[in-house]
DNA sequence: CCTTAATATTACCGATCAGGAATATTGGGA
DNA sequence: TCCCAATATTCCTGATCGGTAATATTAAGG
């Protein structure tokens, strides 16, 4: 048995968008729930889901989180090799 | 010989900032310079790169890929065993 | 030290964000 | 199909983004 690691290369807003989305209904969470908690409002919600470029870093990231998504900086080149 | 994964969590803006900073650096470009590059004023970069929490997503994810950062969603509990 | 490039800060401004609330639209189930 | 929850869209608004340009501050060498 061996779990390969999910890791999504994230280069648009587009990307990003689709994976939270598809995190929160991991969750079992509706975008009005998750506004909730997270302090936003549902448009807001949906307008990151589907991929707005100019939605804000920080709340972006923070509602990343809440659905189970960290977010990593991996620099170019740095070959995974052990 | 075994180079480690360069893999940093970014779980705020500040985190991504310094990430940046040190990217351009070591790409050996200034912010004016990375400025026109990414076509932004030299103003955003200054913000991006302090950790201001409120700079567009999209800038942000553009910027990162011209200093040579990958970043990748990586969903909390898929952990990596081969 | 002193100088000078690099970075930060401020002011001004047009453009746009994000909240709230209401309405439309969509999409899955039964 | 029909229906209802979920999501999207629109309008209005105060707040704030980010460009430009000018000025201050910082940092590293020489």
């Amino acid at each position: 048995m061996s779990a390969v690691p999910r890791q999504h290369k994230v280069d648009s807003p587009e990307e990003l968008g689709r994976r939270i989305r598809a995190a929160r209904k991991a969750q079992g969470l509706t975008q009005v729930d998750l506004a909730e908690i997270a302090g936003v409002g549902p448009r807001f919600l949906s307008e990151l889901e589907r991929g707005k470029d100019t939605v804000r870093l920080g709340l972006t990231i923070r509602i990343a989180r809440l659905v189970g998504i960290d977010l990593f900086a991996i620099p170019r080149g740095s070959e995974t090799r052990l």
